[in-house]
Formats: C-alpha cells, structure tokens, sequence
DNA sequence: CTGTTAGCGCCTTCAC
DNA sequence: GTGAAGGCGCTAACAG
C-alpha cells in the first residue's frame, strides 16, 4: 500500500491536516518553521506520493485535458498533437488522446466519456457536422476548444486556418500559370474545412472565369485509395484538366500513385498544388508546391485558448483563431501546355 | 450540479446502494424486476452520468493506460499509438499519452506522474538506457509492456522487433548485388534498437569480408538534420561508401536531401536501404526499398499483453514478443558500379 | 431483495 | 500554529 499523508501524520505525531498544509506549500496558513522542516523530511524519507487520484476527486480537478481527432496516424493531427502535448505538459497537465477515425458514434461517445472522467477541458477536431451538438455542449459548462474544423455560425472557441483564401491563391496561381481547367480533389465533403476550400476554388474559378464543371470535382474520403480512385477518375475524363488541387493529408499519396500509373509526368502533364503536412514533399522526384499548416503553432494557440478559459470560467467570451497556412511554391506547377495525346 | 446516485435514491425513495446495484448491472445480487425498471426510468430520466473519478478512486481503477513515447510526430510511434488506441478503446480503456522528445528527464516524471494518477498499466518506448530503472520499475506492481526499445537482459514484459536480422539481411542484400563498402547512417547510437542493428550490420560485414571501417558508421540522433549531415559525411568521404543503410524513421529524409544535394543519383550513384515506416517511400522518384514495422500488430500485442498483465497481476511470467519487420525490395537498390567521378 | 454503515485519500472550514 | 470534523460520490461488506 502507498503512503499517505496519514502515515507521516502518524509518524511525525501531528493531525493529518497540517501535514497536507504543509506538502502543499501553502503559504496564506502559517506553519512553523520546526514542523514543516520535520514533515518535508519525513515525506522524503518515505517517499511520499500524493494520490492524485484522491485529489482530483476532492478538487473537482483533474488536471487533464482531452484532445479528440479523427485520426492520430495522420501527420496532420500528429504534429498538432505533438505541439499540444508539449504546450499542456509545461502547464503541468497530461492529455487524454481520443481517436475517432472520422467515426462521429466514437466522438460522441469519447466526449461523454471524458466528462464523466471529469477532464478540465476538451480540444476537440470534430468529424462531425451538427452545430446543435456543439451548442448543448457549451451549455455544460466544460471549457473546450474546436481546432481546424469548426462552424462558421456557432459561436465556440477556436483554431482553424484560412481555408477558403489559401484555396483561393492556389487556383489563382494555376490560373495565372495558363491553367483552365483546374481540377478539386476534395476530401470529406460535409467538413467545414473542405466546404471553404471548396468555395475558395469555385469563387477563384468563376472570378476568373475558368472552367466551371462539376466533373472536376471529385472524391469524398481522406484515405489513400480515395484519394488514387478519386485522381484517376479526374485524370480519365474526355477532357481532363492541367492542374489538380488537392485536399486532404493522405490523398495526395493516392494522387501521387495514380498520376504514376498514368505515367503522367509532373509538372510537364500536370500541374499538382497539394494540401499536406507531410515532411517528405520536398524531396520527392518532382518536389510538391504544397499548402501546409503552422502545426506547432495551430497546438499552442489551442492550449493557451483553452488554458484561458479554465482559469477564468466566468469569462464567457468566444475566441475564434485564424492561423495563416503555408504556401510553398515547389517545382510541380508549370505553365499550361495541352496535353499531348489529344 | 451533476447529478448523482443520491439524486435519484431520493427520488426513488430507495437507498443510494441499491442504485449503484442496479446501474452496475451486477447480476450476482438479485433486485427485484420492478424497482430495477423503476430506477432506470429515473436515471434515465435525470440523464444520470456516473462519476467515473469518485468511482476510480474507490475501485482503485482508472481504466486508464499511459502510453510513453518519445515523439508521437513520428510516423513510427504515431502509428503505433493510433493502433494502440483503438485496442484500447475497445477494452473499454482510455488512453494518456506522454510525449519524452527522448529526455530522460521528462520520461521519469512521466512514469512518477502517471503511477501517482493511478493509471492501471503502462506502454513504454523508452529513451533510456538504464535497466536498473526499470528493474526497480518492476518492483512496483505497476504492469508495463516495453515496447521497441527494451533490455535484452532484463525480464520484462515486451513487443520488440527483429533490428538485428532486419540489419543482417540488408547488408547481405546489398553484399549480393555486388557492394563492398555499405555506410550504416544510425540513429541514437545508445538505444537498444540502433545498437541491435549495428550489430547485425557488423556480423555481416564481417562474415562476407566487406569493408569494415569505423568511418562508414555516422549519426547519433533522429532528426532531419542529423540525418542530412551524417549523409553527407559519409559520401564526402575520400573513399565514399557505395550502398547506405539507414535507420531512424526522419533521418532518410535527411539523408535524400543530402544525395540530392550532392547531385547523386538513386539506386545508379548509391544504393540505399532504409527503416522507415513512412507511407510515401513507395511513390519516390525512386521508390526506396525499406525495413518497415507491422505497427497495427505491434500496438495490438503490446495492448494484449498488457490487458493479461493487468486481469491477472499474480501471473508473474514475462512474456516477449518479437514481430518481424518487412523488407520491401524497390528501386532504390542495384548493382553496384563504381562511380565515374574517381 | 434492500437498507445501513463505513471508508477510499485528500482538502477545507471551523475551532482552539 | 495546529487539531478536529466532515464530505466529495461511489461501492462493498454486513445486516436484516
């Protein structure tokens, strides 16, 4: 059995009390010099751990956070994760990690189940779509934060990044390279990520008065095999377009392998913009031009929000973060020429 | 205020503990059907949500395992830890995942913190190099599973893989195919992983009379950087190596900017040979032939043992489980030939 | 079948 | 300065 604090109470003949007064470093209650050095020694010498556990039911504190994404193998939410677990371990916090796999049952399930654990505060990159969710949620009280998704009509704390203008700037860029037909390698579509890159490109193309054809928009899924599935079929079309943008941290591998079955060669037959976090994309063959995300900087805007907001609980304004992604001009974008075989 | 057993006992007009009979489902105690029925409704009714923290601390059981890594960042743990949470998960476990960016330091508060949480069985991949440390660990009657990285001479619960083998079988690979003078590009030199595979680097160096040379041997370290400059070390050496064999999941992305760099080409300047567990190898300009890890098994034996560990902690047998790596043969190997610049 | 009692380890209020 | 008492919400042992 573990020592507690009675055990050094007992030995150093003193009420349990002014030993937890004392381990606590309390300084509004005075303790005499003599005793405390007596119990700060007795503790060591015993080796005494404070049952956290204990404590947090006492405090109603448990100095835990829970991150909720939809997939922790993804270098996407790993970097984020990455950057939240430092940023909450400095706090002196430890972090529940809770993988949906996109499953909006699991997230539910995960979200009751971390309250019922009595966590301080949720950092959650929901796959869901239901605002009303997210507005009960608030009225329970349990600060949380939503990152990189979220809802443009909800009210709630949050860091997301500028999906709609970077989408915007890449079909921008393809146009101003010759590129008319510009195709969108959408992942998830209901996502509000995906819904503002979407309308990103569809504002770039009708501003710029590009070809504006459902057809060039494909695939609803992040994996890799959608995302080879969904390029092939872009890429087999009557006509199929010079430039792709694509969305979403795996498809761009389905991409990669469907364009080198086609033995299309980038950037000569295609023009690629990709959204990836991925740190290989510089070194590939044809190194990628890249929208990518500050995913250390996405984690710590999260936990400093949601720090905030455990420590002033009365504090009810909302706080919406818009990060800033990172265009990366690489040499798999080139001046529209037509395709050959045609 | 949440509601609580209390609250619906009163309610009811029973007695808290018949409640928490009741909601447990504990079939051995009989309750007569009518007030089971009764007692749902109200709970039902009153949304009941069980206080899992004042139940953990009376159960002394948290449902709760603590996963130490030292970068989830890294394809390799990352992957591991999305396989390990979905066991867990599954087991009805939640999962506290510690970050260590390979500091002693923070890994041993970690294990201090978790223990004192009352977490109720731990996965390791440690960063350190003491076996006394988790020897001592072992007297604690805490369950861990070491995972990757272990002790060969410690009796501990551990899912490792075959590093030794996996080094062997590269070398003779490349040996074949006509190479003398293969560099081995190591990570962390004292990890029992890296020095695993040295050795079997080194048997097979020696058992096939290659060139066995101190200088061929670079790198103490995991990152992009460390990797990029050992590379590079390496092929500026008067007499360069002809084949590389590199271990640590970034540093081959290093070492290709390094090749790059250095205007070699891939497999006709350099044969190479990596361990990595990153998905986009195979989509290179040169698809990389690698030693990669059966992640979803490992994270699934490691959660299987452990899960033993914890239901029947007299059974005091160690258990070790060794999973073998994949050697996935590409293009980025071939004869050897020897450079044209000398 | 259900109620009573006790206590997990800690912190906090109130005494003295 | 320190002690005493009470209770967070739950479950387990023991009654009846």
């Amino acid at each position: 059995m573990a020592v507690t604090l009675r055990d050094i109470a007992r030995k150093a003949r003193v009420h349990p009390s002014t030993v937890s007064r004392i381990l606590q470093n309390n300084r509004t209650v005075k303790i005499s010099e003599e005793t405390r050095k007596r119990i700060l020694a007795i503790a060591r010498e015993l080796d005494y751990q404070p049952n956290e556990l204990a404590r947090a039911f006492r405090l109603r504190k448990t100095q835990t956070i829970g991150l909720i994404i939809p997939d922790i193998s993804n270098s996407f939410f790993s970097g984020i994760s990455h950057s939240i677990e430092k940023q909450i371990y400095d706090a002196g916090y430890n972090l529940v990690v809770c993988n949906t796999n996109e499953n909006l049952e699991k997230e539910r399930k995960y979200v009751r189940n971390l309250m019922n654990r009595g966590i301080d505060g949720m950092i959650i990159a929901t796959c869901q779509n239901d605002e009303k969710y997210f507005s009960d949620l608030k009225k329970k009280s349990l600060p949380f934060v939503l990152i990189d998704r979220f809802f443009a009509n909800l009210a709630t704390n949050c860091v997301f990044s500028d999906n709609k203008n970077s989408a915007f700037a890449a079909v921008e860029k393809l146009k101003n390279l010759g590129h008319r037909r510009i195709g969108f390698l959408r992942g998830r579509a209901q996502l509000s990520t995906i819904r503002l890159r979407l309308q990103g490109y569809l504002e770039a193309i009708r501003q710029f008065n590009l070809d504006d054809e459902n057809e060039l928009i494909a695939g609803d899924g992040f994996t890799v095999e959608e995302g080879y599935a969904a390029t092939k079929s872009l890429l087999t079309l009557q006509n199929p377009p010079t430039a792709l943008l694509t969305s979403g941290n795996r498809l761009v591998i389905g991409a990669m392998q469907a364009i080198k079955e086609l033995q299309l060669k980038l950037p000569d037959d295609l023009s690629l913009i990709a959204y990836t976090d991925n740190l290989f994309t510089p070194y590939l063959a044809c190194p990628l031009t890249t929208i990518s995300h500050p995913l250390a900087e996405m984690g710590e805007s999260a936990v400093n929000l949601l720090m905030q907001k455990i420590s002033r609980p009365e504090d009810k304004t909302v706080v919406q973060i818009e990060v800033k992604t990172i265009f990366s001009v690489r040499e798999s974008i080139s001046a529209c020429r037509p395709r050959m075989d045609e």
